[in-house]
DNA sequence: CCTTGCGTTGACGCTAACGTAAAGGGAATA
DNA sequence: TATTCCCTTTACGTTAGCGTCAACGCAAGG
């Protein structure tokens, strides 16, 4: 009874997660009638949990890296389950595998583009420089790319 | 004149392009109509050029990492023009940087999928060795892996 | 001459991932 | 009591990115 009051305990609205989120009530609804959330009732009302909460940032994080979500359900599926059908695991693994070298080139494609997109950014950047100079970026600019920067590898919580 | 037989003079037919890429001609007509590629004609027939073929390149990686058609026509048109109106570049300069900030973030989602996505096939496949192990990966699979890797930066991957 | 094969241009179809009302329940507040 | 929120479900609309015919041109081969 006393480790019940851990943390975890905390309950969000649909309102809460799409604000933290910034998603809307009806994508919510959408995941969730699609397989990839469950979450609980207060009568008619949906009440997601902690875990919830977790599976909405994979669904995301899965989103971002362009995995439609049929996959991402197939994913979350596998974190939840020892148990089930083996054989379908065994199915599952292989898939599982493929994706892993989907996504290291994917990881290739995307280090390729962003450097040249940064060089063409300078070229355009310098190009721009000698014709209009007062069009440059000023410092509200330098400012986000510093936190941008900051962010990166100073602390890894970011997520947003 | 004698500069001009370089090499880049190859030209490729519409087929030629989609086995070498594993498209389909409706997809190159699709990119064509949309703005992204723009072959010449021998008559009604269109005619890839080298530069063309490049072009495609660049689309199918921006496809991979989950780039919109339209941003990546953006792109590609940030790469062939030194002229047009400033002030637009001086907008696209802007998203662009917004772009590379974005596939930063995404950079590190890859990774996190990754690392996260293999944890979890260890864990799967070591399940699986102490209830079926005769259903684990065997020559063929590993056969499989190999090639992925080699053909990495050649073949695209795509979701179907 | 007729078929075979590769090319063309519409035009309609389809899936994914939601957006956007429409119509209503239940609680709190004015 | 009436208004205001926030929630619900059902259902149709929308956009992107092609797939899939349909109908036709042209060139080579049998």
């Amino acid at each position: 009874m006393l480790a019940e009051l851990r943390r975890p305990e905390r309950t969000f609205t649909i309102r809460q997660l799409c604000q933290e989120f910034k998603v809307t009530p009806r994508a919510l609804r959408f995941y969730e009638d699609k397989g990839l959330l469950a979450p609980s009732r207060d009568g008619m009302n949906r009440v997601y949990s902690y875990k919830d909460r977790a599976r909405l940032q994979l669904i995301l994080r899965g989103k971002r890296v362009g995995l439609p979500l049929a996959e991402i359900r197939d994913i979350l599926e596998l974190y939840g389950a020892e148990d089930g059908p083996v054989m379908q695991s065994a199915h599952s693994l292989k898939r599982f595998r493929q994706r892993i070298s989907e996504m290291e080139q994917q990881r290739e494609d995307i280090d390729q583009a962003i450097s040249e997109l940064k060089t063409a950014c300078e070229r355009l950047e310098k190009q721009l420089a000698e014709v209009r100079p007062d069009l440059l970026p000023r410092a509200e600019d330098y400012d986000q790319m510093l936190r941008a920067r900051l962010d990166g590898h100073t602390y890894p919580l970011s997520a947003k």
